[in-house]
DNA sequence: ACAAAATGTCACCGTTCGGTTACAATGATG
DNA sequence: CATCATTGTAACCGAACGGTGACATTTTGT
């Protein structure tokens, strides 16, 4: 999934910490951070530092990439279109905030 | 390339830049930010707000994506599952801890 | 070598950061 | 219901932010 916004990346750290079952004490003190700045980072605060996203992706067993936007032809899939693939933990995430 | 640390995101930032052969200041226009902070950010300034890291890089036609570095579990035949990358156990037990 | 362009450095300054601490709200479990 | 864990909110405060504009240094082209 590409990253543009803070709100992006916010989403994504929260739901790799889901995914790994960690609270957001723990995974800020893994990251050495605390844990109010982890809560604005997840709702997608815009002015983080870098340096401590960073350190909390890395807390979180992640790397970031570069993505080349340069429009690119499409590309067929090999072999079964039917690869797509499901988020298991996205679905029970979202199965779990149902009211 | 993997991005871990801000001196990764700033190199990546100012080969892209001279790849698409912008100088700094019209880099940081058309980007909304300032020549000084562009700078620094090359620099591998680790206090960079991450939101305008990513208004440079979409200025850039870049974006970022996230790589998961999580061990993997053993690999298992070609075919349907082939793509599984979800620990079922592992997010039980995630679930079960939330008690 | 010279001029022009690009890059790097500096001081100023209002704004915002992120850690700390405490407390409230939400939610799951029994 | 009561209890505990997790998440969200608030005020305080020294430190750093990022924009501006001027100046210095380095690189580029002729």
């Amino acid at each position: 999934m590409l990253i543009r916004t803070p709100s992006d990346l916010g989403a994504l750290i929260r739901e790799q910490r889901l995914k790994l079952g960690l609270d957001q004490l723990s995974l800020a003190r893994k990251a050495g951070t605390s844990r109010k700045w982890l809560i604005e980072v997840e709702k997608g605060k815009s002015r983080a530092q870098i340096g401590l996203i960073l350190r909390t992706l890395k807390a979180l067993g992640t790397a970031l990439t570069l993505s080349d936007n340069t429009p690119t032809l499409p590309r067929r899939r090999r072999g079964k279109s039917a690869t797509e693939t499901v988020d298991i933990n996205h679905v029970l995430e979202s199965l779990k905030r149902r009211k």
